[in-house]
DNA sequence: TATTGTTATACTCTATAACTATA
DNA sequence: TATAGTTATAGAGTATAACAATA
């Protein structure tokens, strides 16, 4: 079997990030979340009274399918929202809510450090920023 | 907006591998393709005689959902199947096949070439080696 | 019995359009 | 006019189950 893709950056960089998200997924199912879930509880406990468009402008999510999601936390009793002004509403975690982020970060955690201990150390002083690199946009 | 997903490694991953994958599909429109049709021209091309359900582990797509793939690269014309033995067929690619795959290694070889370009040499250096450790499921 | 290709189907994720109410 | 939230909907992508034909 000969695999030219084995040495595209793009198609690794994609295949990795797959492999690592059905196992975070997988993580996170015992809490009933996804992990679009998880990485909401984390911004709204880091900034409380951020609004779903902000989170959706900070994830990449559009306004029509956040409304879905953060209606679900809501219905769930994890998120109290709370108006801003007539037409926004400010996003905060219930104590409910705090509880399950600390449970979603420690299964994050533990995600986050496997994935780490499969390269070497010098692999990894170069991997977050390296990340970030080729998340920017070219202009 | 403070943003502590910015220094997880695997949040990272999965924009980086967002974004790039956003850009390869919006390039490959003007070839009526998707990533994933492209991808299965390259081993088609490499592999000549290789089977649906070969293609189907090689890049973790299920047989079920290649048949309608297969069918529609089929359709377009640019993949021919003869058939391996009674069940099987094998795979190749025609010459329009092949005539559509130098466009699109074309713009997969550009992309790559964006993609890399956002990094630093050393960063370059270690770029596959380490997508590729990323990728390996842990035992 | 196991494998190949196929169909049907359901669920998730994403994208667009349109509506309301508010600024 | 522009923005926040919402609803509806359509299109991908992905998952399971089942079937026929063949090994």
């Amino acid at each position: 079997m000969i695999d030219p893709l084995q040495e595209l950056p793009g198609y690794l960089l994609r295949r990795a990030s797959a492999a690592s998200l059905v196992d975070l997924n997988r993580r996170l199912e015992g809490l009933g979340l996804r992990h679009t879930d998880a990485a909401l509880l984390v911004l709204i406990d880091a900034n409380p009274g951020i609004t779903q468009s902000a989170l959706g402008k900070v994830l990449d999510i559009q306004r029509a399918n956040m409304a879905p999601i953060i209606a679900r936390l809501d219905a769930r009793g994890l998120v109290r929202r709370k108006p801003v002004d007539g037409r926004s509403e400010g996003l905060s975690l219930t104590g409910e809510g705090q509880a399950v982020l600390l449970k979603a970060r420690e299964v994050m955690d533990s995600h986050e450090a496997r994935l780490v201990a499969k390269i070497t150390p010098d692999m990894r002083s170069v991997l977050v920023p390296l990340l970030k690199a080729l998340w920017l946009r070219e202009h």
